[in-house]
DNA sequence: CTGTTTGTTCGGTACACTCTGAACAAACGA
DNA sequence: TCGTTTGTTCAGAGTGTACCGAACAAACAG
């Protein structure tokens, strides 16, 4: 088993990564440098970063400011005191999951439950189709809202558990 | 209470249908098609919806087809026997979101974990990081491809039941 | 102070995607 | 049969996005 092969199945995943940013409305770029950093041992910066991945720095400086920001990335404030700043990957995935969960989901949900109530609330219970159509809807949105509270509080394993545990 | 408030409280919700399509990763005029579609009584045909939606019959068409293939809208093969073909929405939001999560999410996540097992299989358990690593990922993956596959099968009234009566 | 390294910002290019209008095929009504 | 209506397909216009290279600012090493 070569240092060959291992470089090969680090790249198979990390194009699975690429797949993946694009499945959850990131960049090509962003799944790649994120499979970079999740593989490194060692923090990394930006020079460093565009040594593994081929990009240009612009695009390096951008894509781990934006994966920052959703919590994908960490920035480890220069250890060594210096300007560098160095980067590592969140490993949990699970912890990602969750975040991208309550910023696209959660937040989707939300702004869309309000729109409806505040609709509803200027119409009246006259029984005509468009009423009842968006009192359906805000009970759909009203579960759905519980639903993901809830959900944004459990580990996977208990997630897991409480499924497979539901006795119906 | 007049016809125009409801044609307001009605464009309200459709605009925050579009919004909601873009999230999911389809066009506006698929979330404004499926809005017009959820409001309607009847099944409409492509021509009704060009004049209810203001887009091209073309659009429509693509529009239809997508929306047909991922299930959200129906077709209802011609009641009359004509050819003209009426859509309906499907108006179980849950399932709607329960057939996206399958057609994605779930889909995501199996490609994911194959190309995992794969990599992994060709890499001795040699305590590499890339190998640890990739171990790591596989775990994780596992218990999600295991909590998908439990949800998929509930409703949203269970799915809330097992959340809330869980007790760690 | 000067040259180098690091990181951000900005303008530009390439590309994909949405939507349109026109051309076409299929089924209908006269 | 011929004109009309319906639905699909295709090339093209318009738009947004990813990425790049260059210019710039900030901090360091000498």
């Amino acid at each position: 088993m070569s240092e060959d092969d291992r470089a090969v199945a680090r790249e198979r995943v990390i194009e699975s990564m690429e797949q993946s940013a694009e499945v959850y409305g990131l960049s090509r770029s962003a799944g790649r440098i994120y499979g970079v950093l999740y593989f490194s041992d060692d923090p990394l910066s930006i020079p460093e970063l565009v040594d593994q991945t081929g990009y240009a720095k612009s695009t390096i400086s951008n894509v781990t400011r934006t994966l920052t920001r959703i919590g994908l990335i960490h920035r480890r404030s220069s250890a060594g005191g210096g300007r560098r700043v160095r980067y590592t990957a969140e490993r949990e995935i699970w912890f990602i999951l969750q975040d991208v969960f309550q910023q696209y989901v959660q937040r989707e949900i939300q702004t869309t439950l309000r729109t409806i109530q505040r609709a509803q609330a200027q119409l009246p219970d006259d029984g005509e189709t468009e009423t009842e159509r968006i009192e359906e809807l805000q009970e759909t949105y009203e579960d759905l809202q519980e639903i993901a509270t809830l959900a944004s509080d459990f580990t996977a394993a208990e997630l897991r558990d409480a499924l497979e545990s539901y006795d119906r």
